[in-house]
DNA sequence: CAACGGTCGATTGTCAACAATCAGCGATGG
DNA sequence: CCATCGCTGATTGTTGACAATCGACCGTTG
């Protein structure tokens, strides 16, 4: 009589669909499977251990995140973003957190606050602590927050679709040309502004924020090209 | 424009997954699976005459389309949006379109304009001859244009995304109320200022229809609850 | 020697059977 | 009376085998 259940602790007791996506997820962004790279179903499904069925269905969903591409009959490959794509991430990714700003703007609280400069810190000791994998994903944590504070789910959807496309292009970046994580000091104005007072200055940074980012990755992309 | 048919034969060699998507996304908008509907794997399988897994799939896809919704081990159902839901879909909207309009205006050409009032008239005719449901489809197609013609891909398939809930909500709604579908002179301001070379009064008047089309819709949900 | 056509291996698409899980209901015992 | 346990039917999760399709290789042929 083993039945334990509610346990408070983790029950992985989840589909493997969930795991494997999750797994695979992780795998893509690590670069362990580099953007190129060809998924084979019978042989991820003899690594993770489990039938082509959930595999399958697990390789469904990352297509529909954006992270695989498959070709019918023919094969499955890892996204190679072109820099065309990640403009367009980019720029609509603009609109989105402007949008998402104007929503929450007038429904800051306390909680709010403290939630921003608490994931500003975790930022800035990830930087410090020179792991550039949990700088990008304490970079896009932080952007995160105005997406989820501003109550707007279909919004927060959105960008969590466009997050893990962004994760992967950029943690491929870095591994690409040597570690260069963000910066201790890319976020210090977009943090005082989002609990200052001025919506207007907060949009501007948002668009200068954006632009600089874009034009950064833009550089290193040049170079790669016209080493090769 | 959509390859309708090709020159030679139409090869209906698509994968099952792809036709079952289609012919189950059809059957939820025209309302033949109301929302709220359970979908049983096995008896639809039996429906189509082919297996779970592909239908699965199918499925898959439409959940991530955000027209089903399943719990594991349970059930899947076909959506039932709350007007907050819809709320949401009209804001984001607002903004996607206003972002459209910005990309593509100094892009604007001979085709685009033909290509605008082709699919207006379209509406027109439709509404005419008071087919409600491919009135819903003509609207929907007019307001497409500029996410096609922007040359934004990703915005163009984040548009795609809301545009089945849309249409979903708009049929269950006709259905659920007497045939009200889009006035004929609704979109005449629409289409004329998007040939003008006023951006500024262009931006107002898509903030203006969306609020007048939620408004439409909120008017008869609320009607609706206080007969019940 | 270049273009054609068929064969072959690799990969995905499809199937039917089996296992795990869940919601509801009724028996059971306090 | 009612809370709990275990049963039962329904539904989804998972599996391994089989079929369809594609791309490349290679021999043939003009």
């Amino acid at each position: 009589m083993p039945a334990k259940k509610g346990g408070l602790g983790q029950l992985a007791r989840r589909t493997f669909r969930e795991q494997i996506v999750e797994a695979l997820r992780t795998s893509i962004i690590s670069g362990v499977l580099p953007p190129g790279a060809q998924i084979v179903e019978s042989e991820m499904a003899l690594t993770f251990g489990v039938s082509r069925g959930p595999l399958r269905e697990a390789l469904g969903d990352l297509i529909k995140e954006g992270l695989l591409v498959t070709v019918p009959y023919t094969g499955t490959h890892v996204v190679d973003l072109s820099l065309d794509e990640v403009n367009e991430i980019f720029s609509l990714r603009t609109e989105l957190e402007i949008f998402a700003f104007r929503q929450v703007w007038e429904n800051r609280d306390e909680a709010y606050f403290a939630e921003l400069n608490a994931r500003h810190d975790r930022l800035l000791a990830s930087i410090a602590s020179g792991d550039d994998e949990s700088s990008i994903v304490d970079e896009l944590g932080l952007h995160s927050h105005v997406y989820e504070a501003c109550g707007h789910s279909l919004l927060l959807s959105v960008w969590n679709g466009l997050r893990g496309k962004l994760q992967l292009y950029w943690a491929a970046h870095h591994r690409a040309h040597g570690r260069r994580g963000p910066l201790p000091e890319g976020h210090k104005r977009y943090v005082e502004l989002a609990q200052g007072d001025d919506l207007d200055a907060m949009i501007e940074e948002i668009r200068d924020h954006m632009v600089r980012g874009f034009s950064k990755t833009e550089t290193f992309l040049r170079a790669r090209e016209n080493l090769k």
